[in-house]
DNA sequence: CACTTCGTGATACGGATGTACCATAAAGAA
DNA sequence: TTCTTTATGGTACATCCGTATCACGAAGTG
């Protein structure tokens, strides 16, 4: 898929090395093909990041969907936030792309709106639909706001990944943040970690 | 200043926005002068990143200036996240920028290497020094880890920052996540809201 | 068969960009 | 004075980019 050519072009050197000869050449078409499916450049850029918005998608409902059920709170959080986190060079190439669009939409509030507006509502309130079964469970600790909580969860997710992908922190330094932040978050303790 | 000028167009059309013909003409001055100071272009967009860096130093340096001596480690840190978070125009302008110049360093790690990674790393050890000496105080929150509570604030503000730039959240609302996330963790009380 | 539509290729065009080159004028040093 | 350095302008050049155009075969349809 032509797409996908353009998130590898984009997972190499930026969204700025995404130009359409080089996304022909990646995908081992001709430029005029790239024209044909895609009419403008524009249109490319916008058919790549709602395919990277639905592939995102499948990989966090296959998560969830390897949990058991009804699946505890904190591991449905836990397989949320691990999907946010840059680990692998998959997922690295995955948030690479997906952070310089939403600077790209930064600039421009029709790109915005869906993907990195609507997106992040709807996971949030997800989130803290979790979290409200998970207080009357007594399972929070006290004094927790689901809503806040769900905001702290996403956003402090997101400030971590980027740390990450910029070379500040290891993902691991990150999961350990996040886990950090569960423990505080819940009154029941999480999986034990793996020995070494 | 050219490295001004270049910051304004960035703060217009995005970082992809910056050539050199645009910098001189919204500096006013011929395009032989930006090559004249500047060689590269690569060196105006490092003189750039250096010049928003040092601005954004002071303009923290300013804040903790005006707090009282000794300062309240809430107050501290409290003017440490106001400066993180983009509010007003002059302080969305350069968020807006300093995470396009982030962008562009996740795939340029010698770019990253001194303002995003020994930056914030410096940052990091500041704040958490500063809760140290508040967890000596019994300022903080049972169990609270000086370390990992620098860290959740420094990528909680980053991360609440995005999702301001991006349209998802208001600058207000980020702010009321910030004050329950610090309500958590301190245990005296912030400063009492302004009335309305 | 004739014709139309779909998929693919090669290439041309106008514009923007980074960079290089030439020129000029002021100022200071010899 | 002559020369060199600094500061500034104008312009040309090669390259790349997005887009448009022409071309051609395969396939399906009447």
């Amino acid at each position: 898929m032509i797409a996908d050519a353009l998130v590898r072009v984009a997972g190499r050197g930026g969204l700025h090395a995404v130009s359409m000869r080089a996304v022909a050449a990646e995908a081992g078409v001709s430029l005029r093909l790239v024209q044909y499916y895609f009419n403008d450049k524009s249109e490319l850029m916008h058919a790549a990041l709602l395919q990277l918005e639905r592939q995102s998608a499948e990989r966090l409902a296959g998560r969830l969907a390897r949990l058991p059920s009804p699946p505890p709170a904190r591991a449905y959080i836990e397989a949320f936030l691990a999907e946010a986190l840059p680990t692998d060079a998959r997922s690295r190439e995955f948030h690479f792309v997906w952070t310089s669009y939403a600077v790209l939409a930064m600039g421009d509030a029709a790109l915005a709106e869906q993907p990195f507006v609507a997106g992040p509502d709807r996971q949030e309130r997800q989130l803290a639909g979790v979290l409200r079964r998970a207080r009357t469970d007594g399972e929070l600790a006290v004094g927790a706001d689901p809503a806040a909580e769900a905001a702290r969860l996403l956003t402090l997710s997101h400030g971590l990944g980027t740390s990450v992908l910029v070379g500040q922190r290891t993902a691991a330094a990150a999961e350990e943040v996040l886990r950090y932040h569960l423990d505080r978050l819940f009154t029941v303790p999480g999986p034990a970690p793996a020995p070494e």
